[in-house]
DNA sequence: AAATAAAGCGCAATGTGCTTGCTAATTTTC
DNA sequence: GAAAATTAGCAAGCACATTGCGCTTTATTT
């Protein structure tokens, strides 16, 4: 549970977040077959990569389209006043609407936020923008761009550093 | 596997759908609790969203900063010029990076794509963006931020809509 | 409104896969 | 190079997912 260093990872290790990453659903043994090695050794090195905090947690991906929910936006947002108090209000609000998939504070001049808002089209994200992020007490700014083709929409992270 | 309009879901589906979308490690026997339900008829229900293509797939969140990923950064990136070749050459070099977590063609005069990538630290980043972005052709403007925080950071789609 | 059709739930049983203890082998350390 | 620690593999016990089936509930039709 601690924030702490860098757990050693041996090649097997790394096989294991590689599919894992990938293939939420894979069984054990399908999982053990992939990396080589036996069902029960395989099982407690998952185990072992869960008590470590370094696979966080298992989640499933939905379709948006399917969903109803075709419009994703980009939404840049600067701060009149850069406070603590005005961070955490804005933060906090922001957490609220279920709306927000991602949410960053970020370095640059331009913007203090990056936000991915998923709606389900563009009367939605007006109403969304009007009603919710523009009354967020110290929003100043606020600049959308629209994803037009999803090129890449991974959760996987580069392995090949380690 | 078709791309049609959408099925009729239930509020039991629904409750399936909030539950895995954050849980994805739920038994189905712990599911059904959940929603309501006894095992069998849950897990049919859970079968036939995937076979629908609402449930997409299943993955695995990895804690970045144990893997020694520290840095996030946010490309906005314009190309020079607008033809499908140039997008095409693109999205196809931008594949191969497994740097790159996301790449979206948007909307926008100041950007063409955003591309969100994780790298260990700022010196790789610099490498990163030298060594490959910049190369591929007709990349003719980039402004990059990074993530201080990260405030929301999830994948779950608001299911009020539906 | 009554009857019929359709869909979905729950129970029970079967089969598969996960997990834990233990022994042997491999790797690491001094 | 020897001892100690870590880890793989086997086997068994156990829990869970899944499928068939009867029944209830909901929807449809006349």
């Amino acid at each position: 549970m601690n924030n702490e260093k860098l757990v050693k990872l041996d090649r097997i290790d790394r096989k294991i977040l590689e599919e894992l990453q990938r293939h939420g659903e894979l069984s054990n043994q399908e999982l053990s077959e992939r990396v080589g090695l036996s069902p029960s050794p395989c099982s407690r090195r998952v185990k072992a990569l869960e008590d470590a905090g370094i696979i966080v947690r298992r989640v499933t991906i939905l379709d948006h389209k399917k969903l109803g929910l075709a419009l994703t936006a980009i939404i840049l947002i600067g701060m009149d006043r850069h406070t603590p108090e005005r961070f955490e209000a804005f933060e906090r609000q922001v957490g609220e609407y279920p709306e927000v998939q991602e949410c960053y504070l970020i370095t640059g001049q331009d913007a203090d936020y990056m936000i991915k808002v998923v709606v389900p089209d563009m009367d939605h994200y007006h109403e969304f923008l009007l009603n919710k992020i523009t009354r967020i007490q110290g929003v100043s700014g606020v600049h959308s761009s629209f994803v037009l083709r999803r090129v890449i929409d991974s959760t996987a992270l580069p392995l090949g550093y380690l």
